[in-house]
RNA sequence: GCGCCAGUAGCUCAGCUGGCUAGAGCACACCCCUGAUAAGGGUGAGGUCGAUGGUUCGAGUCCAUUCUGGCGCACCA
């Protein structure tokens, strides 16, 4: 009888300072502020100076509050890319940005002023004072967001350029913005026109939606007849004879607007009827005819004939008090909700009314003026009236007329000044735009036609879906107006001179450009327009007027729209600090294609006449694990902040490589979860290959990746490195095509099923029992090593924190920075023949299985017969038994299915626990197979 | 209301130009290992492919309608 040795001392067992436990939130700070005190970023870019450069513009979040996981998305998506790009080789000097200005700052920041009572204060200083104390609360709350994000950006691992980001209220970058409204001024891109905005009368102010309140409010509703110009244009129309002029109804609940009605609009699918009512002919839709009836309290009402809406447009009808004929026109947004179904159109007084009224040639017509009263033009009992006190006198004198056919108070929503609490109006100002239609520039085509242009034939779109969506966009989207009525952001450099025209050219711009370059926008508001024009040379600008005296111009107070300013980036940031032109990629929400790409391409367009992109990628938004938008409302946000406690960076960062980022994303804890535990799949796995390289020699890279290729074609080894350059080249292309889901997918499964289910089972056994120093072994952990290698470059642009991690334990701390080596480029070769071993190796699993039943549970207490009636398999034999886990492995040609034999009655290896037919008991009195006995040296 | 997108096992997703019993991973169940061990391995059970109606010899895959959800736009005169 022989005794059991413990053997366990022999064996080369595994030994790692790669710890299981990846402690991310604990580890990952750490690994944070060595990238910071080494200066990561200024070493990989020396790295790369002479590489070839990869363009990629971040575009700017805006600096408020604290980021949220949609940030988290974007920047880790960008991350990536920059990563993936580095790890090709390529140089990637990506700059982070911020978008400062805006109403959503000013809007908190004048919260908080009138909160704390210092509004009341500010009132009483001059415009300029009064706005530079804004600007200047503003600009601390902007560079006190952009601190909080900055840090909580490099909190998930991304690298960039942090010591130098741009942001949209640097000097240069807004002396930049001028530059590129500049060059659109000079070509004839930009305009001044009339628009309705929200106008505040107590505060003589435009406003933005964000700064209306809405309160209920009480006004006269009333029903007016407009009476057609001609009696038998009406008939033809209806195809009868009226016996009186007919008239139109139209309802409104702004009176005061009434004096600029320029047309009435009727749905031109809808059906319209002539109808006496109470004794007078007036028309109205159809589908409201009852319930008008019904308010106006009419008794006897006929319908005498009907027609299309499409039929009514051109008919002309008499003003009830102004002395004027307007024309029905069509509007499709007519309803058949309230009213009559023919809406009175003022286009100096809404915004649909405004489309309209530009659509058919309408003046924008507003006798309002900015202290609420009518000018002259109106009739004189309405001059100098306040648009309140005219409500009454409006109703009043259409009663007298005869045109009032019903008038009743009315409670509505109304918006209101968020500030002065008073009711706003809608009201026509002058606006700056930017054309997109006209035909401007050097090539003498519509920015509309060369941006369509670009999207159907230069840009690259992903995923392709954007093509359509931005194209949509482009063919609908009216001109761009540029023009904000605030305080905080970069003024439009336009004066007015002392006859009230309006002056500001191309050199006037760029004058004050390099006024702002120096001093920033602030100098807009504390500097007098001599001393901004210092540079201007009146003179030797050709657009100027010719009577200009700079002494006598006043500044005028618009600013740019905050799209105007992150649409320059491409500029301000590309151009102007030399990185290059254009950005190869665009990365941003789905949002975007309103925003940030097409508000880039318009301008980049007028100035460059190109994109300033070559390929727009896209993400969706993330959703709830119902398919529901994230709120705060909801209560169904995450917080970034717990799951970078909870999980760690990298487990996100794993998360988010692994999404299909096109179209919704869920986003839920308990996909944290999945992700970190196939994170955590993927760590053993390293952890399992590292850990048998401890004792192996110290290779060069050159070296080992010779010693692995030699491996003969038919060892397990030789496999792996035909999995290991497939996986290598699939991950690079699939990187290439910002195809994050399948690296990863890829990476996944290599690990889980590739090494950790078939090649480390099969290579366990020669690691451990072989001598230390057999060929075999060695040329194993060169392949474990190569493996490592790839696995790390592969992994890095997700994982840069763990990936340099497994680097070092593998290279040892004085290793190169990760992020300077580039892919091994493994040669592919494959062989077919794997595939008939590795059906086999599965049949070999299942019919293990089955023989459970006849008590043989260990792998290692069995034999295996395997079918090779094609020869196949035989030149695999002595690889079979590692790779199938059992002690032996015979073919047979004859044979047509996996038999199993039961060795449980042969002896058993002590120290490999292996039934291979060798064992026997050697002179140390252990039982050992011939290869574990060399292994020990008995 | 308009434009774009998505809807396949409990979950995340593959299923290209229509063609054998619809695939993977995770989770789950059962089992093995205890020399990757708060690890590792094996086997298995899961789906009328959002709904309806068409085209076709044949549809998850094409067409129409519809429902649900997302992004953007417009609208409340």
């Amino acid at each position: 009888m022989t005794e059991t040795r413990d053997y366990k001392p022999t064996l080369n067992l595994p030994k790692t300072s790669f710890p299981m436990k990846a402690n991310l939130a604990q580890a990952e700070p750490a690994t944070l502020a060595r990238w910071q005190a080494t200066d990561v970023h200024g070493a990989i870019a020396a790295a790369r100076v002479s590489a070839q450069p990869f363009i990629f513009h971040d575009g700017p979040p805006y600096a408020n509050g604290s980021i949220h996981v949609g940030h988290l998305l974007n920047k880790v998506l960008k991350d990536i890319v920059v990563r993936s790009v580095l790890m090709e080789g390529r140089a990637c000097h990506y700059i982070p940005g911020w978008d400062c200005h805006g109403l959503p700052i000013e809007h908190r920041v004048m919260t908080t002023l009138v909160e704390s009572g210092k509004a009341a204060k500010l009132d009483t200083l001059s415009d300029d004072h009064r706005r530079m104390a804004i600007r200047r609360e503003c600009a601390a709350y902007a560079t006190k967001f952009i601190k909080t994000q900055a840090v909580q950006m490099q909190r998930l691992l991304t690298l960039a350029d942090y010591a130098n980001p741009y942001f949209t209220m640097q000097p240069e970058y807004e002396a930049g913005t001028l530059g590129v409204f500049a060059s659109l001024l000079e070509q004839g891109f930009v305009f001044r026109q009339l628009k309705p905005v929200h106008w505040s009368i107590a505060n003589q102010t435009a406003l933005a939606e964000a700064e209306l309140e809405y309160e209920d409010r009480v006004d006269p509703s009333i029903y007016v007849d407009f009476e057609a110009a001609d009696r038998t244009k009406v008939d033809a129309v209806f195809g009868i004879e009226c016996e009186c002029t007919p008239s139109f109804m139209i309802w409104t609940t702004t009176p005061w607007t009434l004096p600029a009605n320029l047309a009435i609009a009727v749905h031109p699918a809808q059906q319209y009827a002539l109808v006496e009512m109470d004794g007078t002919l007036t028309i109205v839709a159809a589908e409201m005819l009852a319930k008008v009836s019904a308010i106006v309290g009419a008794t006897a009402v006929e319908t005498l004939a009907t027609a299309r809406g499409s039929a009514l447009v051109g008919l002309e009808y008499r003003h009830p008090f102004c002395d004027r004929v307007s024309r029905i026109v069509a509007a499709e947004y007519v309803t058949m909700e309230d009213g009559t179904g023919l809406v009175h159109t003022a286009p100096g007084h809404g915004d649909d009314d405004y489309r309209t009224g530009l659509r058919e040639g309408l003046e924008i017509y507003c006798p309002v003026q900015g202290d609420g009263t009518f000018d002259a033009t109106v009739p004189a009992w309405l001059r100098g009236k306040i648009v309140w006190d005219a409500n009454p006198l409006v109703v009043d004198h259409l009663q007298a007329s005869g045109h009032l056919v019903h008038a009743l108070q009315f409670t509505h929503s109304y918006p209101h000044d968020w500030r002065s609490r008073t009711p706003v109006i809608f009201r026509a100002t002058e606006q700056w735009f930017i054309g997109v239609d006209r035909a401007a520039g050097g090539t003498g085509r519509s920015l509309r036609a060369m941006a369509m242009d670009a999207v159907t034939t230069s840009i690259k779109f992903v995923p392709q879906w954007g093509q359509s969506r931005l194209k949509g966009m482009l063919e609908s989207r009216p001109d761009w107006c540029i023009s904000r009525q605030r305080a905080w952001g970069l003024p439009i450099p336009a004066f007015r001179t002392a006859n009230d025209e309006v002056f500001m050219t191309a050199a006037s711009v760029r004058a004050i450009a390099q006024c702002v370059r120096t001093k920033g926008s602030d100098a807009w508001f504390t500097l007098a327009p001599a001393e901004l024009l210092a540079s201007y040379d009146a003179a030797g600008d050709g657009d100027a007027p010719k009577d200009l005296c700079i002494e006598t111009l006043t500044k005028m107070y618009d600013i740019f729209d905050v799209w105007f300013e992150a649409g320059s980036s491409w500029h301000s940031v590309l151009q102007q600090r030399g990185v290059g032109f254009p950005s190869e990629l665009y990365l941003e929400g789905s949002d975007q294609h309103r925003g940030w790409f097409q508000l880039s391409m318009l301008p980049a367009l007028g100035v460059m006449g190109t994109t300033p992109f070559r390929t727009l990628l896209t993400h969706g938004f993330l959703v709830d694990k119902d398919g529901r938008k994230m709120s705060k409302s909801l209560g169904n946000a995450l917080d970034v902040e717990v799951l970078l406690k909870d999980f760690g960076a990298e487990v996100a960062r794993w998360w988010v490589s692994g999404v299909a980022y096109d179209g919704d994303i869920r986003i839920d804890l308990d996909y944290f979860k999945v992700a970190g535990e196939s994170y955590r799949k993927v760590r053993n796995t390293l952890r399992f290959l590292l850990s048998n390289l401890y004792d192996a020699p110290a290779w060069t890279q050159e070296e080992v990746v010779n010693i692995a290729s030699n491996a003969t074609p038919e060892s397990i080894d030789r496999w792996l490195m035909g999995e290991l350059a497939d996986l290598e080249a699939n991950a690079r292309s699939a990187y290439n095509e910002y195809d994050f889901r399948r690296v990863h997918l890829a990476i996944f499964n290599f690990c889980n099923e590739t090494l950790s289910s078939v090649y480390c089972a099969a290579v366990k056994d020669r690691l451990y029992c072989d001598p230390a120093d057999s060929p075999r072994r060695r040329q194993t952990q060169a392949v474990a090593r190569v493996a490592v290698e790839v696995l790390c470059r592969l992994l890095a642009p997700f994982l840069p924190h763990t990936a340099e991690e497994a680097w070092m334990a593998l290279r040892g701390a004085g290793a190169p920075l990760l992020f300077t080596q580039t892919h091994l480029g493994l040669p592919r070769r494959s062989d077919p023949r794997w595939d008939v071993v590795m059906v086999a190796r599965g049949a070999v699993s299942k019919a293990l299985e089955g023989a459970k039943t006849l008590g043989i549970d260990n792998p290692l207490d069995a034999a295996v017969t395997l079918p090779d009636a094609s020869g196949t398999l035989g030149p695999f034999a002595r690889e079979l038994a590692d790779l199938c886990g059992v002690s032996q492995v015979t073919l047979d040609a004859k044979a047509t299915s996996v038999t199993v034999a039961d060795l449980r009655s042969i002896p058993r290896c002590d120290r490999s626990w292996r039934r291979d037919g060798t064992v026997r008991q050697r002179s140390d009195g252990g039982m050992l197979s011939d290869r574990d006995a060399i292994s020990v040296g008995v």
